[in-house]
DNA sequence: CATGAGAGTGGAACCGGTTCCAAAAAGGTG
DNA sequence: CACCTTTTTGGAACCGGTTCCACTCTCATG
């Protein structure tokens, strides 16, 4: 009594039609005669054919699968893009194969190969670096890369980013504008373009400011190593009366150092800007004034250029930049944000768009 | 000037010998000669070849594919599940498929059916609910289907879940303990089994201590309808002097709403308890005593689970509870725990594993 | 009524691997 | 050196679909 497995071929020969025939019931738009088609139809559905994409990929060519490979899920800004990734993947009907990869995992090489492999047909690449050796194999067979919140300068693959070096820069001029002039960056990863550009950004506007910055450091976007240079900040040298952090991640975490460590009071003694405008640094009770990378926004374009890039694979790399939001929350001293008209003001001063949070928003990104 | 795929034939032709033999190369434990091992690798190298997973799987019968249907990725425990599953899976060899999918959605069938033409060898399934039709439809193809941290009650199916019952119940007996009387619960989604098991729980511990809940309502895991339940149970009835809440997600609103509109103090008016230890409830100005899951163990074992199935599909559905731990933090009045000996006293009288939570962890899941 | 167009159909080749099987080559033994 | 065993090898079938192509059958047109 075993059971036979259930092909097109048996499909075809129960409905007494050719494995032909019976293919195109199955295909948009093939002529197939009406009775036919029900015939083999009902056959299909009775016995609970199910088409074997495998096969299907086999012959066509195409999988439809989109290789993403992700890491620091911890970081609700990589929770949420990997959400809005895959439904809008999924929506555009590709399948995404999920790889988790660190910068510096050696296996990264591997996991690659893997996908390939699989025959994606395209790689959205939220963590790992690409090297140069791979980048060029994905190139000779004609597989598009995007780089999902990060660039590679050497290579020119498409990217899609958000605006960080303006974000940063007008984080500061908010900074300096509301009166502060010990001011402090503690950095994120410095072999990370956002980590870089933040970093310039907020060096450039001191500069163009005329003041030299307290201290810049890089603390990897690692809440630990936030803590250590936080402390080492109030060790050493002149106090700062703001810090300009690389992540809400490290922000919250700065701001415990403060408070717990050297009673200091948020904004009153120092003020502290973030940069995500994760989930956790809405809650009441950091409230932390934030550059907001629009997650939803940056998600379906990267989804949008890998398909571009799927359909003509020899069209030139292009960048995609989203704008950022400054989110004003109350980690900063001296504003003043009470009118529409003054936050216009200041918008159109630090060309950016600003919000001001009203707190306990609903909150759940999309 | 058209460049040839390169297939295992084609690597064949060139290295002289037969697809046959070609293939065994690239097969761990069959024999070939030495020589023809190396000339055929030669010419492979040479000429980048990438055997086709799709080809291969189409002729062994084996994917190596596991599909994961997950959603709320803004739950940072949903999140770092998906991290820990995606990357024991990988090394365990199989290839992550990864779907959205919401409980409600119509089109959950649709994505089983999805997972199922791709010919995966088992799904884990940690948002959506299967129905019994589709439950059904995998058992008669024999592809195991491990549910994620719920169950279905109705099915018997293989799942992990932590200790939601016996977390709840310790939590309130804990809240008991320490004088509390008028407690209120602010439960997680009653149609799953983890809001089910958790109420379950504090019920029956009130019922145990003869107390009568203040209120039990329900705001289904959502940060806005915890919100509006924290208004009603102020306005309407006596206060409660507890709020154990469905997850951290709600608590941190719930000590947002308590504190901003109400003035209230934690632990000072109000004791509240969370679920879960996400990472934002483990900063120092939420410092939530809460129930942890065991994130890293349970995608663990929910590998472990699907592996085996996998490997042998008729063994029994098994069941894998992992243990839950109570965290204290500074949400709860009346806590003395500053000896080892009277943490381990109270985890003994609780039942349940018990840690001090030291401010600042480092705090990165996994 | 022959003619041509167009719809509907099935045979067979193909996608890129694995694997069964029989034949060829190599190695060991008396 | 004949004979048996073991290792290596290639041909061919197969996995489950798609698609090219040639063929049959209608039906409308000149």
């Amino acid at each position: 009594m075993k059971k036979k497995k259930i092909t097109l071929g048996e499909i075809a020969r129960l409905a007494g039609v050719g494995k032909a025939t019976a293919s195109r019931v199955f295909t948009e738009g093939a002529s197939v005669a009406p009775a036919t088609r029900e015939r083999v139809l009902t056959v299909a559905r009775d016995l609970g054919y199910q088409p074997s994409q495998l096969a299907k990929s086999l012959s066509t060519g195409r999988t439809h699968y989109v290789g993403v490979i992700f890491a620091y899920m911890d970081n609700p800004f990589y929770a949420a893009s990997l959400e809005v990734l895959t439904y809008t993947l999924q929506d555009a009907g590709y399948q995404v194969l999920l790889l988790m990869a660190w910068n510096d995992t050696p296996e990264e090489e591997k996991i690659i190969q893997k996908l390939l492999d699989y025959r994606v047909e395209g790689i959205i690449a939220g963590s790992a670096s690409i090297s140069n050796a791979i980048a060029q194999r994905c190139a000779d067979l004609g597989i598009p890369v995007v780089m999902y919140n990060r660039d590679q300068l050497r290579l020119n693959l498409p990217a899609v980013v958000s605006a960080n070096y303006q974000g940063a820069h007008a984080a500061t001029r908010l900074l300096i504008r509301t009166g502060h002039t010990r001011i402090a960056h503690i950095a994120g990863w410095q072999q990370a373009t956002t980590g870089i550009e933040r970093a310039k950004g907020f060096s450039d506007a001191m500069a163009e400011a005329g003041l030299e910055p307290v201290a810049i450091t890089d603390a990897r976007f690692l809440r630990h190593l936030a803590v250590e240079e936080t402390h080492r900040l109030m060790r050493d040298g002149p106090r700062p009366d703001a810090i300009l952090v690389g992540n809400d991640n490290m922000a919250m975490a700065v701001m415990d150092v403060l408070a717990g460590a050297y009673g200091l009071d948020i904004p009153g003694d120092v003020s502290v800007i973030g940069y995500d405008d994760a989930a956790c640094a809405q809650l009441g009770r950091y409230d932390l004034t934030t550059v907001r990378q629009p997650v939803g926004q940056m998600a379906r374009e990267a989804v949008g250029l890998i398909e571009s890039l799927i359909l003509d694979p020899a069209q030139p790399a292009r960048k995609v930049v989203a704008p950022a939001t400054l989110v004003v929350g109350s980690t900063v001293r001296g504003m003043d944000l009470t009118t529409t008209a003054s936050i216009e003001a200041l918008s159109r001063e630090l060309g950016i768009d600003v919000e001001v949070r009203t707190p306990l928003a609903p909150g759940l990104s999309a």
